[in-house]
RNA sequence: GCGCGCGUAGCUCAGCUGGUCAGAGCGUCUCGCUUACACCGAGAAGGCCCCUGGUUCGAGUCCAGGCGCGCGCACCA
């Protein structure tokens, strides 16, 4: 052995030797002692990472603290599997796309959604490998060949039947609804993925005259004058003394010239600007809601591009909603409805992406009505079904479950998962789709330059189902609700037939989901799609580990879904662990520069050093501040351990334990005794999930017992001999110590504790990964 | 607005159900190249455990209030 360890020449000759041995497979696992087997199942399934991106410091302490686990457990003779993925991430990976596009100086939308979402499958192709490497390279103990990736078939077909099993319940509806609008995406947003703001705005008041006392007027302030176009209603609070004799009046809409009708309403604050609220149902969700309890009409006075659209009016149809916005102050101020505007700090709802304001508007979308299934999983955690590592989180879980609202599961994106709905629009189809869309102008946009020809209608004079099929596939959205049916098994290259009429004159829903909800089904998705029985036995899984920032967009939905659609908790416990800073504790971001890239530290330090690294400082709830000063100390830590083995291993060349009677001494009796406690600390910190607890009391009772002490201790009697006998007795204390220090030391640092295991004289298993784990 | 959390040595943090809890790692200083390791060893300095009250025989540890900081949720136009 060298006198310094050199992890280059260890790591991946010591992983060969893990992946040949089989044991990542929980179904090669040895017996234990005495031919005792197996019996309890552990599972972790691992949070998926982006198959497009490469690992980052935060999936490294993720492969860390599973590994920790996983390891361990299958020290303790669990049939332990960790259950490994990769994720096609939807948005985030459309989003990361897009930004190569762009920078080719091209767009999404110059691509039809087959060469779209076939270029983004191959830049996912070309990248899925290189997280999977990079685990292996951090000494992470998966099972490969249960390896799930998110868009395998199998996979898509379990969500699909969640997907038609929620239909069929009534959990799952399309509607016009509003929804969180990103208008340079071009999709919809689920609340989760709109962040907010603070911003120096302008608070306008706008006076709304009196339908036949047009000298009095009702004010009302707001931020978004181009709105006003759409306003259906003037809403006030009923307890406003101001405005009681006001409710039921009509004032008539400036610029617009409509009248609408004063209404009173809880949701309007007394407080706030005048009491008077313009009443938007189109583009504001507590106006929608607003609209919703007075039957007020929704005008959508906005459209997906951003622009105003016709009901907006001739002087504004056509105009970006900033150019309209001064437009209509500039009107307002010359009609005389103008009051005064003044600055006014608020926040606004962004894209978590781009960052762009988000437009809420009125649109076509699948939802899935939550309140049931938050229910089944407000109760999981209250009774204990499923239990939250800290209390912290356990109340954020419950404060959030508690106040959910409706979940829009509809992306205008193409890669993803498509939504397995299809429409009939056969001319004879008792759905009657056709009869409700064949008006649409939109679909006759190509008249003008007859790319069509004659195609585009039929004897009637009325278009062509291929015609309307053909612009459907162009992109052209419909936004009447038309009846729906579900198939799980249809595909574009195998249409289902409508069950209403037989017709094959159907197209499917275009959106695909939002990445949660099928990410949501993760646990029970893959174990049902692995090998035969690991659902039965792996099903619930014991801990759900993952950082704290997706506690709602996947740990939320998949205690829900895992209920749901899989009668059971996908898992028992949840570890929820912080996000890893800089030094400074700043959030690590592409844009700031201050990102590490975990296997450049491996290169320089180390898989085990990391590891420990990350492990050592790491308070369960909170952040943590990264810095190379932690990892360099643990590469310390492992050149220490290194170098007492090799005084170990070469002081006991000639020491065979086989039927010796150790006679030991004071000192002997007392390390023993303190090897035990430690074992049983950290078995109790690991149940625990105390990591930083279990790894520093490993350094220590490893680096200040064994080394400082114990070693110096046997070193004399090995050298100098007061007997042959206690010269044995040292040794044996000496072999004794190592060993079980190595397994108490292999779940954090596992590459040079399995390494040297493999060079003590007489090791007894084929590796340390499967020893038994020493119970203190 | 509602909710959550944090303030302990220069830095990053541990201190679980109150009584060797005043700790660790890094950093600093002194002394040692001793035959496993200088990526080492021996030793040292450093803290009214944010403030103020309270509960208790006893409080970083529990309670209340205050100050400072961070975060999550949210339909104040």
């Amino acid at each position: 052995m060298e006198a310094q360890y050199d992890p280059k020449k260890v790591e991946d000759k010591i992983y060969r030797l893990w992946e040949e041995s089989g044991f990542f497979n929980p179904d090669n696992l040895p017996d234990l002692k005495d031919g005792q087997k197996r019996t309890k199942p552990y599972c972790i399934i691992m949070p998926p990472p982006n198959a497009n991106e490469a690992l980052h410091l935060g999936h490294a302490l993720m492969a860390t603290l599973e590994d920790i686990l996983i390891r361990y457990r299958r020290l303790r003779g669990d049939i332990a599997l960790w259950l490994p993925g990769a994720d096609h991430a939807g948005f985030e990976t459309q989003v990361v796309f897009e930004r190569k596009l762009e920078k080719q100086g091209k767009s999404r939308f110059q691509f039809d959604r087959e060469t779209l979402y076939k270029m983004i499958w191959d830049y996912v192709e070309e990248n899925k490998n290189v997280a999977q490497d990079q685990l292996k390279r951090l000494g992470a103990s998966c099972d490969w060949s249960r390896s799930k990736f998110t868009l395998d078939p199998d996979i898509v077909k379990i969500v699909y039947q969640t997907f038609k099993k929620l239909y069929d319940d009534g959990l799952v509806y399309r509607g016009p609804r509003i929804i969180n609008w990103c208008p340079k995406h071009q999709t919809g947003l689920s609340d989760l993925e709109v962040k907010y703001k603070d911003r120096e705005d302008k608070l306008w008041y706008i006076k709304y005259p009196l339908v036949g006392e047009l000298d009095k007027f009702i004010e009302v302030a707001t931020t978004r004058p181009e709105t006003m176009l759409g306003d259906s209603a003037v809403a006030v609070n009923p307890e406003d003394e101001r405005y009681k004799n006001l409710v039921g009046k009509k004032v008539l809409l400036p610029l617009m010239n409509r009248e609408i009708t004063i209404v009173a309403d809880e949701a309007v604050e007394l407080k706030f600007g005048t009491g008077a609220v313009k009443v938007t149902p189109a583009h504001d969700a507590t106006d929608f809601d607003i609209g919703q309890r007075h039957s007020l009409e929704t005008i959508s006075v906005i459209g997906q591009d951003d622009k105003m659209t016709a009901a907006a009016g001739a002087d504004y149809a056509g105009l970006k909603v900033a150019e309209a916005r001064k437009k209509i102050v500039e009107d307002l101020q010359s009609q005389g409805f103008l009051i005064k505007e003044e600055p006014y700090r608020h926040s606004v709802g962004v894209c978590y992406k781009c960052g762009r304001v988000i437009e809420p508007m009125v649109s076509e979308q699948w939802f899935v009505k939550i309140k049931p299934l938050a229910e089944r999983a407000i109760e999981a955690v209250n009774k204990g079904e499923v239990k939250f590592i800290s209390a912290k989180y356990e109340k954020i879980f419950q404060h959030w479950m508690g106040n959910i609202r409706d979940w829009n599961i509809s992306r205008q994106i193409v890669w993803g998962i498509r939504i397995p709905v299809w429409y009939c629009i056969d001319k004879n189809c008792p759905s009657e789709n056709y009869k409700k869309i064949k008006d649409n102008p939109a679909l006759f946009k190509d008249k003008e330059d007859d790319c069509f020809g004659t195609v585009h209608h039929g004897e009637e004079g009325e278009p062509s189902v291929e015609h309307i099929i053909r612009r459907l596939n162009e992109g052209l959205t419909i936004n009447e609700s038309l009846k729906p049916f579900i198939s799980v098994s249809g595909s574009l290259s195998n249409k289902p037939t409508c069950p209403d009429c037989n017709s094959n004159n159907v197209f499917q829903e275009k959106d695909t989901f939002d990445t949660w909800f099928s990410s949501g089904q993760w646990p029970f998705a893959t174990l049902q799609t692995t090998k035969a029985g690991d659902f039965a036995k792996f099903y619930p899984t014991a801990v759900m580990e993952t950082g704290w920032d997706i506690l709602f967009f996947w740990v939320a939905r998949m205690i829900m879904m895992g209920f749901y659609a899989a009668g059971k908790e996908p898992f028992k416990q949840v570890y929820l662990h912080g996000l890893i800073r800089d030094k400074d504790k700043q959030k690590m971001s592409k844009s700031k520069g201050n990102t590490v890239n975990p296997l450049a530290v491996v290169d320089e330090n180390g898989a085990d050093a990391l590891r420990m690294a990350l492990v050592f400082n790491a308070a369960s709830d909170s952040d943590l501040p990264f810095s190379e000063d932690k990892v360099i100390a643990q590469k310390r830590f492992a050149n220490k351990i290194w170098n007492a083995a090799r005084f170990s291993i070469s002081n006991l060349e000639d020491f065979d334990p086989q039927g010796f009677e150790p006679k030991f001494t004071a000192a002997d009796e007392e390390i023993l005794k303190e090897l035990d406690a430690t074992a049983k600390k950290i078995t109790k910190d690991l149940d625990n999930f105390d990591f930083h607890e279990a790894a520093q009391s490993a350094y220590h009772f490893f680096w200040h017992s064994f080394c400082d002490k114990c070693i110096e201790d046997v070193k004399k009697r090995i050298k100098e001999p007061a007997s042959e006998e206690d010269k044995k007795t040292a040794q044996f204390v000496l072999n004794k110590i190592l060993l079980e220090s190595l397994k108490l030391l292999h779940p954090f640092m596992p590459f040079i504790t399995e390494e040297i295991y493999q060079q003590i004289p007489r090791h007894t298993k084929k590796a340390l990964m499967v020893e038994e784990w020493p119970m203190g």
